[in-house]
DNA sequence: TTTCTAATTGACACATCTGTACATCGCCCC
DNA sequence: GGGGCGATGTACAGATGTGTCAATTAGAAA
């Protein structure tokens, strides 16, 4: 983070950061000061200058995902759309930009969340504050309530779902389902220049065999049976 | 599991059961031969007459995990349906029937996979079992591969989520979403008779006020802007 | 009752982690 | 050049965990 012209090689930041590291590719209880002061080269007991003991480290560490990872969501939800196509694309931005939403981080910080109270109750706040968000920018685009609700979970929860799941998509493969989830979501299919004008902003080149708006349209049946 | 007959109190489906509950409680790095001695009241020693050492205690856990979780899923989507409403309602037995999928046991493995590769190449593979499972009884409907595979991704990966979240709905409340949920995820709103079957099979009285199937007749618009 | 085996146990050796006390070093400023 | 403080390091004490071994006990079978 912030760069330090002083000589010292610790900081707080530096010692966060590597924590930060451990917890991404281990889980918190791989988060141990003597295994961070041998990634950092430094002595273990120097890491008390910096923190009053692990457990304030760790909080610190929580404390830097709360601010990074729900301020992009809440932003997004309230940006400019014609429709709500274009508002659920909008959203959408977060799961394709990790300046906006880091979802390792968020994966790390969910199990970690399996054994601390503390943490499972800053997981569930921050839900409940995201979901809330999402469902009421759905009912600016007249969703009723109930199942502006629903769509909400859907489209958060899928994307937790993905974190979870650690799937492997290549850009391509996952730009190609994005209209398709658009319709799922939003329950209506997004046009040809909202599309282009989400593959701009990740810097996708659409292939021209594949058409950029879904290929049927979409029929949709109101009751079964 | 098996009850055994001996005046032992040792086996080693004790010592897996402590396992389990231990890793439910609190993930895998809770898991400890000591702790689990301690709920057991058996010295920590006699744990090496039934496991060669902990590596090999937590293969069997993860082997339970494996025969437990994946069974339901498939089952419930090869079950008869006469319309895709009422194949995603069988599906959704699974998340309501813990004897179908524990959705604790299903989180504490997925936390447990980011610490260990075998764990993650595990929880991947039924992934991809399970993706494919849902999105062939999608198909069977007529729906197209590239949006059965959308819709398998959301229906699965939602579920994943709200495991994640941990989401604590009480069971009105959840039953209140599933006809919303069934519409977003099929493209199709389930029957009255349809939902009356699934609440019936869930032991679930609907409260006269709240119509079972939605409310609105939904007029879905096939193109936006 | 004796005997044999399955199960249990305590003692030992070792590894890893945590936190405290105290000494030391590097850098800046006077 | 000599403080002074920020930062680092060494030594100590203690907690928790792992696995091996040899001795012991509980239960079943002869």
């Amino acid at each position: 983070m912030t760069v330090s012209r002083t000589g010292w090689r610790g900081s707080q930041d530096v010692w966060l950061d590597a924590a930060q590291a451990s917890l991404l590719e281990s889980g918190v209880d791989a988060v141990r000061i003597q295994q961070l002061a041998r990634r950092l080269n430094l002595s273990r007991t120097s890491f008390y200058w910096f923190f009053t003991d692990r457990a304030h480290m760790l909080d610190a560490l929580l404390e830097r995902w709360r601010i990074r990872n729900s301020g992009g969501i809440v932003a997004r939800t309230t940006a400019y759309a014609e429709t709500v196509a274009e508002a659920v694309l909008n959203l959408f931005d977060c799961w394709l930009d990790p300046a906006l939403f880091d979802s390792q981080f968020e994966f790390a910080v969910r199990s970690w969340a399996l054994q601390s109270a503390d943490v499972a109750a800053a997981v569930g706040a921050a839900d409940n504050m995201r979901l809330a968000a999402i469902a009421a920018m759905l009912r600016r685009f007249d969703i009723a309530p109930g199942t502006a609700d629903v769509r909400a979970r859907a489209i958060y929860l899928t994307q937790i779902g993905y974190i979870s799941a650690r799937t492997t998509e290549d850009q391509a493969e996952r730009m190609g389902r994005i209209a398709d989830y658009v319709d799922v979501f939003s329950g209506i299919a997004p046009t040809g220049m909202e599309l282009a004008r989400f593959y701009a902003r990740h810097r996708f080149q659409p292939p021209d065999s594949a058409p950029a708006a879904p290929r049927r349209v979409r029929r949709r049946t109101v009751r079964s049976g």
